[in-house]
RNA sequence: GGCAGGUUGCCCGAGUGGCCAAAGGGAGCAGACUGUAAAUCUGCCGGCUGAUGCCUACGCAGGUUCGAACCCUGCACCUGCCA
């Protein structure tokens, strides 16, 4: 006998908000139900904070339960008010792009067959024939503003000043509740807890519309163990799409976890069980240098987000440039392969080979050649794992490793690779 | 509408004519320790530049001065007190 769902989540700690639970239990214990989650497209591709609605959904589908995956062609036309300030309006053209996009990068996580398929849905196609005065009327009439007014996005929006098209956003969204619930029986909303206003807002549309009470689940957000804001790296967010962020590099962010938060991101992130995840969290406490937790993470979402070939490459990328051995005992092929998986840069190669400072800066480690003379004088930089001691000195053609790279390292973990080959 | 105060680097925040690219803290980068972890300690930390130096910067625009983040004028925004 499985556990219910809704305790698996509980345990995952991937409930932070919710509506009537008790209500909701008995709802999914009597049979499947329908359940919806809606993705805008804000940018080209999903990030890690949509990877947790994704995978939520998913149990959700693994339980039994019926998934409508929503696309915001026409809430992504808007824009949700954020706290930071009134968001740039993307053109019709750019929006439609990263809908297909994002149903792209979304379809995989879903099974479309079974008795419990799920259905792509685009709000577009219920929002683009609405006469305003319809809107007006029919939906517009159940939101006194001086509620929507008191939520604090707004709230926090108002000195600073807020469009009436962001402020009509909750509508939309609250509108895409209405209208699945009417169309398919959709009686649950999931999503992340900063999405809670526009979720409690459909919720609370259906009730006025219909008396029906539907129900909302939200995720809390991921922290790091100190509570600061996650899933953000140097370069940015955390970008599922492979041409944004390399597979590799989505690997190594998880790689990274540390180890007062890694066995939450097991518990948000991957399929594994309690118990599995309970003794990886032993692991971790007694064998923490083995990184077991760490690598197990890694292996599981690289996988889900890019599959086993992706995983499998960054993998062994890793093991041969973080590997204990000598670089040169690599193989050509071997080495070749991890060095493409890091920034990688082709110079020509002249009567001499261009000096350290140039090189770091060439394949973009350093912002300049004044920033690689820093981290040569800090300590932090390194070709084939040797420390630079002189960064307007250069490389010997001996030092080129089989197939004429070198490996430059910036710091412990920041690697680039350069091939020298004859020039163009 | 009147009175008072404020607007500083990625963020917070000190600085009231030259010693100011601007104290201090946070964030970030690097080193030591370790495990491609955290904590701690140390160094760096506007940009470019081999050094000299050059450029950009203290809300915006102009002015005084040999010289301004600091003084003056105007403008914008914010905050408190009175109303």
């Amino acid at each position: 006998m499985n556990r219910h769902v809704l305790d698996d989540l509980a345990w995952r700690g991937l409930v932070a908000l919710s509506t009537d639970l008790d209500a909701l239990r008995a709802e999914m214990s009597a049979g499947p139900i329908r359940f919806y989650v809606g993705f805008d497209p804000t940018a080209p591709s999903l990030h890690m904070g949509n990877l947790m609605q994704l995978v939520t959904a998913r149990r959700l589908q693994d339980a039994g339960h019926v998934p409508f995956v929503l696309v915001g062609g026409a809430t992504g036309m808007i824009g949700d008010p954020k706290e930071s300030g009134e968001r740039s309006l993307n053109s019709h053209h750019v929006v439609t792009e990263w809908v297909e996009r994002v149903r792209r990068q979304v379809e995989p996580f879903f099974s479309f067959d079974g008795d419990n398929a799920a259905t792509m849905v685009d709000n577009y196609d219920w929002t683009a024939g609405l006469s305003a005065i319809d809107f007006l009327r029919d939906i517009g009439k159940h939101f006194p503003v001086n509620r929507m007014l008191a939520r604090d996005v707004v709230r926090s929006r108002l000195e600073a000043g807020i469009s009436y098209t962001e402020f009509s956003y909750v509508l939309l969204q609250s509108m895409d509740y209405l209208n699945l619930y009417r169309d398919f029986g959709v009686r649950l909303q999931t999503g992340g807890s900063d999405q809670w206003g526009n979720i409690t807002g459909g919720v609370e549309l259906v009730r006025r519309v219909t008396g029906e009470r539907v129900h909302a689940l939200a995720t809390p957000l991921v922290e790091r163990a100190d509570g600061t804001k996650y899933g953000k790296t140097e370069t940015g967010a955390l970008w599922l799409d492979p041409e944004m962020m390399t597979p590799y590099a989505f690997h190594q962010f998880w790689l990274n976890a540390q180890d007062a938060g890694v066995v939450q991101l097991l518990r948000y992130f991957t399929f594994r069980g309690r118990d599995e995840i309970d003794g990886l969290e032993k692991q971790t406490v007694d064998q923490p240098s083995r990184r077991t937790a760490q690598k197990l993470l890694a292996d599981d979402v690289t996988t889900l987000v890019h599959g086993p070939e992706e995983t499998r490459r960054a993998r062994e990328a890793a093991a041969a440039l973080f590997g204990a051995g000598e670089l040169r005992d690599l193989d050509v092929a071997t080495l070749e392969a991890a060095l493409r998986e890091v920034p990688h840069v082709h110079l020509a190669m002249g009567t001499e080979l261009p000096t350290y400072a140039a090189l770091l800066a060439e394949t973009g480690l350093v912002a300049s050649k004044g920033a690689a003379r820093r981290t040569v004088t800090d300590g932090g930089a390194y070709v084939n794992n040797q420390r630079i001691e002189d960064a307007e000195s250069s490389p010997a053609a001996a030092d080129l490793l089989p197939g004429g790279w070198l490996l430059l390292r910036k710091g412990k973990r920041n690697l680039a690779g350069v091939r020298m080959g004859p020039g163009p």
